[in-house]
Parts: structure tokens; C-alpha cells; sequence
DNA sequence: ATGAAAGCGCTAACAG
DNA sequence: CTGTTAGCGCTTTCAT
């Protein structure tokens, strides 16, 4: 008799595979064959020993079972935190996408790391999950080396890498940008400014260049100073807008590098006694879910970020699944959602 | 000479203990005590140790030190979803506690399996993680059985466990909504309603609870249809409201049961276009970061989400170091937070 | 103070 | 189709 010589009934303690085989009588390497679905095992014994593994409440151990070289059955998603709308509305979309397979998800947020998330990385491809989702505006290439040379299955997420060899899953930002603009010019508006983002993201300089493009196709002279760096987060967006409000030649419209510069804008201008969209325009860009609870409603380019969450476990069970397969880029469509937020420009 | 021998320069690949052992001539279980901080280690051989992990590169293996017994350094946080930024607040406070900890954080979003978050919480106990903090508004009381079953640190944010065997923080639900309504009864407000959460949630119950206390206490005959019930989400809010609005003794202030269902008022008072707070005003519940991006500035009570986040790691590390302590209770102030919904009663 | 050896729970050849 | 046998990387007695 084993160790575990309770009567059998409910387990007074861990459950292993060790049990199950006892229990149903076979060795526990078919235990674990039934276990992970080998194809060639006589169909009583799978479910003498699926009945069993079910009566006594078995639990697999992933740490074992990656240990031994096994599968996880995670994913991991790497995120800087959770403040911003952005990165949650991905997390979203990942984990609604992960509802369908039989994966589970951990995010790991590094914000605290600045820069270290290769700590991380270097877990991950200890096996702590089977792929990873990158969703870090500011990627230390650090990382894609040593992914790359474990050949570990990842994708980014609105993200660059010049190598290509990475999956990639972004949307179009200077289009949506180049859009943005160009709605603004299409209501009259001349004197638009543009929040940007940090040099360092890319997304941010894809979005600058649209809106450069923009203006530049339409014939508007530039003006250097209405284009004003922020960082992505509210406070830079109330700080770039009252430097723009300062202006001799005030712009009658702003285009934020994303919804929530746009927030900040709306406080600044607020705070001036200015009204929105009256006294000038603002339209972001991302349509986070705050977009429809500030007041006026924010109009602004969506890009689907539930979708491109949603995009990337897909691209990355791919991955999981059949390692070979060249490395994709998958880039989505943005689109300008109307709102309430800018209004055509009369008079001047 | 090893398998790995290269010429002990970069890692080719993984680095373990026994590389580690091999470089600095000790054997390995020596590299597992200096490695874990075993105090009995000569100090040149500790130094010689730490050295060459260093030089090697060597990342400890969670997953195989978990399954040989050891910690994992990590503690599991639990929730429900990341859509409502109430999860949010508490997350970033639990993630800046961690910083200062040697703890890493995985965060395991469960609501894609509507009560069967039990499977998480198995494979927890399995050792995935040292401690868990569970931030789950309907607990399905398996949970804390196995929780209890296996003696695995636990503590519970915002929310109650009857046998008074779980490490609880929550904050003071029944005197803030007790506050919030006497706010508004102070305002002059006399026509006032509440939008509760759900009664499976403790914490709506208790500030239903305070509502009316707070109602009885100054002599306001309570009026069943003021009360409505929600589920914290933003779209009951509006519903709520809706009907509220279509009372013919419509009332002259809203205490939501929290800020989500709050915006969700602002929605239907403006579609019926009325103003806040001039007809009528607005107290919410949480205080969570969108409460500031609304048009007015949402009336609340705050409630330190982040504190809790932060207070319910402290309490867990405590918890996991000194497993015999005895279960505690931490209840945090709430405290209204003036701004801009809310204004006194005239007339009527 | 340190080495040897057992074993955590599981997967994956390798034999039959 | 199924059992046997190695480990995976690490912690932990038990010796020395």
C-alpha cells in the first residue's frame, strides 16, 4: 500500500499523477499520455483514468510539468502598469481571445523596473509560460536578443522592430493621424496644433509624421511651435496645451497623440475659461473607454485596442504551435470616431 | 569536464547551480545555501559563489525551487477583471508595496470563468506562488476552504469572510455612504436615492446600510423606490437613473454605490437634459482616477484603493513570514471629497 | 562549513 | 498500447 493509504475517498493531500495510476492500475507514464491527449491509448484505459483523475480532484503542477520539459499552457503578457486605459483595453482583448483556447494568462507589470524588464524575460524563457505578449512603448532591444536567441515565441504589440523578425501587431498610426488632421481641415481649422509623444516610441513618430503629412498635402504652412512633445500621460497634455494657449497666434484646434494628452487639454483649456469645441477643437487618438465619460465626449481615432490584443494571442498560439512559421505583421485598421469635441471653425 | 563546455565566457545556455558549482570548485548544494542566504557559509566561499553567478549570468529556475520546496518570491493577485478602475487602483498600490519587497507580482484576471476561479486557486496552493491576495466582490466559499485546507497565505481586499479566519482589508463602507448621505442631507437635499450595488456584495450591502441609517438618523421618511439596485457597472447606472428620472417625486440627489454607476447618472441626467449639479447632484463612491476627467469633477468618497493595494501586501508578507500569526483585520477611513456635482438644495 | 544523495511531479525517449 | 527509466533544477536532510 502506498503512502497514501487514506480510504481512497477525497484526498487529504496533494493529488498526483502517481495516485491516479495507482488507483485505475497502470503505470503513471499513461497516466500522463491521457493527460496531455496521446493519441495511442485504448480507449478504456483513457477513461478509466480520466475518471479517476476526476474523482480524486487532480490538479496538474505546471512547475513540474515544464520542469520535465512540458507545456504550460500560459502566456504571459508584459506590461509596463496598468495606469493609462491603453495597456488595459489590450489586456482586455488578450484575455477575451485566451477565453476560447485552453490557455491561461499572467501579466506581469514592470513599470517599477524602468528598463530591467529583461529580468523578466529571462524568467519567461525559463518557461515560465510558452510565449509572451510585449506590450512596452519603450522596448530596451535587450529583450529581442534573448528571445531570439531561445527562440522563444513572442509577439509585440504596437511596437517596432526593425529587424523584422519579430510579430508585430500594430495599427496604422500615421494614417490615423493623417486622418485626424485632415478632419480638422476639412472643418475649416488652419491653426492645429499637434501634442506629440515621446521621440523614443515609435507610434508616437508615426502619428507626428501623419499629421506632418497631412498639413504638408493640404497646403498649410508649419508652424514649429504648434507642435508640442508630451509624454502620453494626462499632466504633459495640460502642460503642452497651456504653452499652445500662451501663443500670440493661439491655435483653433488640437490634435493629442492620444486621449489621454487630449484629457489634460481639456483641463488646461477649461481652466483658461475656454469652451469645448466653441473656442477651439481637440480630437485625440486611441478611443480609450474614458473617451465617452469626459465631458464633452472625445472625439477621436480608434484603433481597436481590445482587437489588438485579441490579434496577438491569436498570432502567438500560431507561433506556439508551429515554431517555423516566419514571423508576421499584422497591422489594423484606425478609423476617426465623431464626437462632440471639435466643431467647424467660423470666422477669424 | 562538463557538457557546457564552452569556454566558460557568455552563457550558451541555461545557466544553473551546477555550472555554478563547477566554476567556483564547491559542489552545488553549497551554491543552493549561499544562494538562499544559508548563514553557515564561509565567507570567502560565499563571495567565490556569488561572483561567478553573477559572471554566469544565472537566473534562479522559480519553477524547479518551488517544486523542491522552496519559495517562489512571487504572490498571486486575483481579480475579477481590469475593466473597471477600482481593480486597477488596488493593483498599482499592491505593485508600489512590492517594489520595496524582494516579491514579484503575477496577476491572474478570472472573469472569463464566473465562479470557477477555484482552479486558480488550486494550482496557487500548488505552490505557483508564496501568498495570494484575493480581490473578488462575490466569493464563492470554496475558495477559503482550500485556502484554509492547505494553511496558504491569504488576505481579502474589500470584502468579508463570516468565520473571521481570513486576513481582511477593507475600508469603512457603512460610515462612508453614512457620510455621503448626510453630506447630501446637509445640502438640504431631502429627496434622496440610492443606487446600490448588488446584494451578493458585502460591501454594497454595507453602504445601502449606511445610506439609511444615515436617512433614519435625520428623520427622512424612507422612500422604497429611491432605493435602486445596480451592479457597479456603469450601463446599471444609467438604467438606475433613468427610472429614478421618471418618478413623479423625483429626487433631488443621487448617492451611487460607486463612481462607475455615477457616470453612468451623468450619462442619463444629461440626456434628459438637466443639469448636474444645478437639478440635481451627485455623490459617488470609490474615488477612482476617471472621477477627475469627468464634466463636473465627480463628488465622492474616497477610499484609499491604492492604500489597500499596499496595506494587503504588507499584511500577506507579514502573513507568509510568520505563518502562526493570527488572522487580522484592517480597516481603512473613507472620507468624502468635495469637488463639483454636488450643490445645496433650493426651493422645491 | 560543505558534500552526497534523495526526491518534488512530471515528460519523454526507449523498450517491449 | 503500456511500462521502465532518466532526468528537468533545486532544496534539504544526513553525513562528515
Amino acid at each position: 500500500m502506498s503512502i497514501n493509504n487514506n480510504s481512497s475517498h477525497k484526498q487529504s493531500h496533494k493529488v498526483t499523477i502517481v495516485d491516479i495510476a495507482e488507483e485505475s492500475g497502470v503505470s503513471y507514464s499513461t497516466v500522463s499520455r491521457v493527460l496531455n491527449g496521446y493519441e495511442f491509448v485504448k480507449d478504456s484505459t483513457r477513461q478509466r483514468v480520466l475518471a479517476t483523475a476526476d474523482r480524486l480532484g487532480y490538479v496538474a503542477n505546471i512547475q513540474a510539468r515544464s520542469l520535465a520539459g512540458g507545456k504550460t499552457n500560459i502566456i504571459g503578457i508584459l506590461v509596463p502598469g496598468l495606469d493609462n486605459g491603453y495597456i488595459g483595453e489590450i489586456v482586455r482583448g488578450a484575455d477575451l481571445a485566451l477565453v476560447q483556447s485552453n490557455y491561461n494568462m499572467v501579466l506581469y507589470t514592470t513599470h517599477r523596473f524602468e528598463g530591467k524588464e529583461s529580468i523578466y524575460v529571462k524568467s519567461f524563457y525559463n518557461h515560465l509560460c510558452d510565449g509572451l505578449i510585449l506590450v512596452i512603448p519603450i522596448m530596451h532591444s535587450t529583450y529581442l536578443d534573448l528571445l531570439h536567441q531561445e527562440q522563444f515565441p513572442y509577439v509585440l504589440v504596437d511596437q517596432n522592430d526593425k529587424t523584422g523578425a519579430s510579430n508585430i501587431v500594430d495599427s496604422t498610426n500615421w494614417q490615423g493621424a493623417y486622418d485626424a488632421t485632415s478632419y480638422l481641415i476639412k472643418l475649416g481649422h488652419r491653426k492645429i496644433a499637434h501634442i506629440s509623444g515621446l521621440s523614443e516610441i515609435g507610434s508616437a513618430l508615426d502619428r507626428r509624421d501623419g499629421y506632418l503629412s497631412a498639413m504638408t498635402d493640404h497646403n498649410i504652412p508649419l508652424n514649429p511651435d504648434y507642435i508640442v512633445v508630451g509624454d502620453f500621460y494626462q499632466p504633459s497634455g495640460y502642460e503642452a496645451t497651456e504653452k499652445l494657449l500662451d501663443m500670440v497666434d493661439r491655435p483653433t484646434a488640437i490634435f493629442a497623440g492620444n486621449d489621454l494628452m487630449a484629457f489634460g487639454a481639456y483641463e488646461a483649456i477649461r481652466q483658461r475659461g475656454l469652451r469645448i469645441p466653441e473656442d477651439i477643437s481637440v480630437i485625440g487618438f486611441d478611443n480609450i473607454p474614458q473617451a465617452l465619460i469626459v465631458y464633452p465626449k472625445l472625439t477621436t481615432v480608434r484603433q481597436s485596442l481590445e482587437q489588438m490584443g485579441r490579434v496577438a494571442v491569436k498570432v502567438l498560439l500560431e507561433q506556439i504551435e508551429n515554431p517555423e512559421r516566419p514571423p508576421r505583421r499584422i497591422t489594423l485598421a484606425t478609423q476617426v470616431v465623431e464626437r462632440d469635441s471639435c466643431r467647424a471653425y467660423i470666422g477669424g
